[in-house]
DNA sequence: AATATTTGACCGAA
DNA sequence: TTCGGTCAAATATT
C-alpha cells in the first residue's frame, strides 16, 4: 500500500498535486533561465518552488525534509548494513543514504557524465518507470555517483534527474564539458549546447522526445496504474545566494561518515576550480539572468 | 570480442 | 507484507 503517509488518503493526494505543481514550476524555471529573465523573475519562482516544498513537507509529517537547509541538497547518513550475502544475486545491499541529493528537472539527460545504467523499476508513485544509473567509472576510479531518472509525471518531455553521490572520477571525455551538470540552486538547470567536439547527445529538442539515446533508452511502458499519488521527497533550493556567480554543487561533502572511497577529497575542489576558471574564460559567462 | 543494456530476482527498510 | 534499490545473467549493441 502507500507507503509513506498511509492511511490518510486526502493528504497523500494533495502531496501528489503538490509534487506536480512543483515540477511544473521547475519546468517554468528551466524556461526562465532561457528566456534570460531578470533576477527577480528567477527569484519569484524560487520562491514558488519553495512554497510547494514547504507545504509538502507540512503535509507529508511522516517524512520531514530534512528542512531549515537546503532542501536541494539533503546530506543524510545512515549507516550500511553489510549483510553477507554472499552467492546469492541480487542486491543485498540497499543503498545507504546518499551524502547529497539534488534534484534537477531536466529535458535532457546529458549532463556531461557517463552513466551506466544498472536497473529500471516501475514505482507506486508515478506513472513511469524510474531508471537507475551510476557512473561508468564506479569500479575504475571508485566513482560513487549515481542518478535516478525519471519521466515527470506531468509533462512527459521532462525528466526529473536525481544526483546522489558525487562524482570523484576524471574522466577526461567529460572534463571539458563538466559543466554544473546539476545546475546551481539544485532546481534550475543550465542548459549547454556547445560541444562540437564531443559527440555527446545534448538535444536542442527537436520533437517530443529528447534523444538521450546515447546511453539511455527510457522506453516507457507507458501503461501502469494511473499512480495519482506521488510521495517523494522534493527537494528544492533555498534562496543561498552565495555569490551571483556558476557554482558546480558537487561539494555539500561536509560529512559522510559511511562511504568508503579513499581518495575523493581533494579532486573535486580542484576540478571546480578548473571548470570555473576555465568556463569563464572559454564561454565567458555573463549570465546576469542567474541568481 | 568487448562493452552496454535489459530484466527478473533478491534484499533491506518501512 | 509491500516497495524501491541493486545485482547479475541474459541479451543486445558496438
Amino acid at each position: 500500500m502507500t507507503s509513506r503517509s498511509q492511511g490518510n488518503p486526502p493528504t497523500v493526494v494533495a502531496i501528489g498535486e503538490l509534487i506536480k505543481g512543483r515540477e511544473a514550476a521547475a519546468r517554468l524555471g528551466v524556461l526562465l533561465q532561457e528566456a534570460t529573465l531578470g533576477n527577480s523573475a528567477i527569484e519569484a519562482f524560487n520562491e514558488v518552488l519553495d512554497s510547494f516544498s514547504r507545504s509538502i513537507s507540512l503535509l507529508d509529517s511522516d517524512k520531514p525534509l530534512e528542512a531549515d537547509q537546503d532542501p536541494a541538497i539533503i546530506g543524510v547518513s545512515r549507516k550500511r548494513k553489510i549483510s553477507p550475502g554472499g552467492g546469492k544475486k541480487g542486491g543485498n545491499r540497499r543503498r545507504s543514504r546518499p551524502t547529497s541529493l539534488r534534484m534537477v528537472p531536466s529535458k535532457t539527460l546529458d549532463d556531461g557524465y557517463t552513466w551506466r545504467k544498472y536497473g529500471q523499476k516501475e514505482i507506486q508513485s508515478s506513472k513511469f518507470p524510474r531508471s537507475y544509473f551510476r557512473c561508468t567509472h564506479k569500479f575504475d576510479q571508485n566513482c560513487q555517483a549515481i542518478r535516478q531518472v525519471q519521466r515527470s509525471a506531468d509533462d512527459e518531455s521532462m525528466f526529473i534527474i536525481t544526483y546522489m553521490g558525487e562524482h570523484t572520477c576524471r574522466d577526461p571525455s567529460m572534463l571539458p564539458q563538466i559543466i554544473s551538470p546539476s545546475s546551481l540552486k539544485g532546481s534550475c538547470l543550465i542548459s549547454f549546447r556547445s560541444n562540437p567536439t564531443d559527440n555527446r547527445q545534448e538535444a536542442p529538442l527537436p520533437s517530443s522526445f529528447p534523444s538521450y539515446m546515447q546511453e539511455c533508452h527510457e522506453d516507457v511502458p507507458s501503461n501502469l496504474s494511473p499512480g495519482t499519488s506521488l510521495s517523494e521527497y522534493v527537494a528544492r533550493s533555498a534562496p543561498s545566494n552565495e555569490g551571483s556567480k556558476l557554482m558546480i554543487p558537487l561539494g555539500s561533502t561536509s560529512d559522510h561518515g559511511d562511504v568508503d572511497s579513499g581518495f575523493q577529497s581533494s579532486t573535486s575542489s580542484i576540478d571546480m576550480d578548473f571548470v570555473t576558471d576555465s568556463l569563464e574564460d572559454i564561454f565567458s559567462f555573463d549570465h546576469d539572468g542567474f541568481l
